[in-house]
DNA sequence: TATCCACGAGAAAGCCTTTGCCGACCTGCG
DNA sequence: CGCAGGTCGGCAAAGGCTTTCTCGTGGATA
């Protein structure tokens, strides 16, 4: 802090350009040249201030990572995953928590007030405008997990399609009456679940039954399925996340409920939770890894070329077959 | 983006001085002005550059969040913290993710790049010189959930303490044999409650063993005690961290063992995951909200007073009772 | 009505960097 | 030895904003 271009010129006796040139790649600088502006760079314990530069460059290398989900153990995966791409690619993360955010159009307006390049959205529900209110400030925004609506770049799973995915393999494993739990009744990766989990198991001969935990966490999934437990059940339940099928199973077992003989459950995400020797969760594998660094190459994408037209990319999920599902009858 | 100061200024017919004051807090515009200007910034959609505006007022509000514990899900809720209690106070974090950063140097270096006015680590081990690179560029560090050394501002638990309070908890249970599982020996967390622990248990009359996991994580928790196991074991066990404990729940769940009838186990964090239903962790509560907003606090007053002495604040523990634990005998 | 004061507005310099342009120097070749 | 071509460094402007200094205006007071 405080030591600047110029100082730098001036200890090595040359014009600020010059030193400006060294730090700058592909730059045309002598050798003789880089090396005595080096030296004093050095010397005085210089380097570019970053934010001057983004004056000029109109780069900033700065990308908010907006999210909401600062409860459900997965998106400390997601996280890690996000900020070690974005870092492996020179960008710097902006972290905004939404959680507590009555207005997100306030977020909007400091992250554009700190120039993003780009936003990434990683949560199920996009406020309304949001991704609006950055095209038309010329940020590019990427929606993880989000659903597909044309008009934004999306990154994410086919949500019908792991809900039929679901249905498929209970009715495989020789269940006939499926349940679906799924998180708030709004977020539209419930709905889309539910929606492809229904029809599927309807049209393979099941029977299916479905409710709402209030939250994506724990206790609403421990809640629900206790309540459910007192009336007549499913066979199988397919909770719409892995976190929801933690507090369900917990539920079972405080009911004495064998699983999977009494019970069968089957989650969502595949966390590293679920691997977990105690919790041992049979579960539909959202490739994480896929989703990131692919919403990280949308982002950069339209970098390039700001208008070109919203690109859905969807991933393939696959089972993770663990011990809360009886075999392939 | 796009629109700048003079814009607004020439669709006011007002000088650029004049915006500029009227987007200042406390400066001296009349409100015709003031309304004028507003108007004109409303309709061409103005926000002032902050990065801009940094340059001559050598404020940024941005602030690096540095941690490497991107594992454990406790970190979750701690990111959550402090992302609400920076954004509060009008502060944004830069998160920095130092998991696979060979070269911490480098991390200081583009956190200076970018002008932060402070840096808040969340890291049991900050890495060498990390502060003293900071406080020589004028940045103000926090160490959150440090050892204190005196040099740089710490904010925590008194982690020899909490190993004290846990010897305590167990032999006023009336077990006598008592084990220690750390997490890396070199994690000072892991050295200082290892230490407290022992010594409360000696001076108590007890016999203490201990063993290190190689990680703060369910796995090495689990691993870690199947080894113990298999040896003549301690009566109960105080695991350096939740995640860890539940990871040697698992184990004793593994090996028939019944907790806490056969087998005692405190951990320590008190995270959320500690009350689900089917863990239901007896452990030691860590209070992270005062934690955090004390780190936050910490680093404000640095900004006030760049030469302060460096302070360390540590926040009391307290046992949280729960089934890990025989009752008080 | 004249004087003074306070407050607000404008002009210009400054913050740190990049970049287009031009001129100087050097190199190599005829 | 002279010239063309290329390389490289310096100058100055630009980028968006703040801030100080100065000056003018309006209102209040005597």
């Amino acid at each position: 802090m405080g030591v600047t271009l110029s100082d730098v010129a001036l200890k090595a006796g040359v014009s600020r350009a010059a030193v400006s040139r060294t730090f700058t790649a592909g730059a045309s600088v002598s050798a003789k040249m880089r090396a005595r502006v080096e030296a004093a760079a050095q010397e005085l314990g210089y380097s570019p201030n970053l934010l001057a530069r983004s004056l000029t460059t109109r780069k900033t290398q700065l990308v908010g990572l907006v999210s909401n989900n600062f409860h459900n153990p997965v998106f400390l995966q997601i996280f890690d995953l996000f900020t070690k791409g974005l870092q492996e690619r020179g960008l710097r993360p902006l972290l905004v928590n939404l959680s507590d955010e009555t207005d997100p159009a306030r977020s909007v307006q400091m992250l554009r007030q700190y120039s993003v390049e780009g936003v990434i959205v990683a949560t199920s529900h996009l406020p309304d405008g949001f991704a609006r209110a950055f095209r038309d400030g010329g940020v590019a925004v990427v929606h993880a997990f989000g659903r597909p609506t044309g008009q934004t770049d999306v990154v994410g799973i086919d949500n019908v399609a792991a809900g039929q995915m679901a249905a498929q393999t209970l009715i495989a494993r020789g269940y006939r009456h499926l349940g679906f739990m799924g998180g708030p009744e709004q977020a539209s990766t419930t709905q889309d679940r539910l929606a492809g989990f229904t029809a599927a198991a309807r049209a393979l001969g099941g029977v299916v039954s479905h409710s709402f935990a209030g939250a994506y966490s724990f206790e609403a999934g421990r809640v629900e399925m206790t309540r459910l437990l007192a009336h007549p059940r499913a066979e199988a339940y397919f909770c719409a996340d892995d976190v929801l099928s933690i507090g369900a199973l917990s539920a079972a077992q405080a009911a004495g409920l064998g699983v999977p003989d009494d019970l069968g459950l089957i989650g969502l995400n595949d966390m590293h939770m679920a691997a977990w020797a105690n919790i041992n969760l049979t579960t539909i594998h959202q490739p994480f890894d896929a989703i990131v660094s692919g919403a990280i190459d949308l982002m950069q994408d339209r970098f390039a070329d700001p208008n070109r037209a919203a690109q859905t990319r969807l991933f393939p999920c696959h089972i993770v077959d663990r011990g809360t599902l009886r075999a392939q009858s």
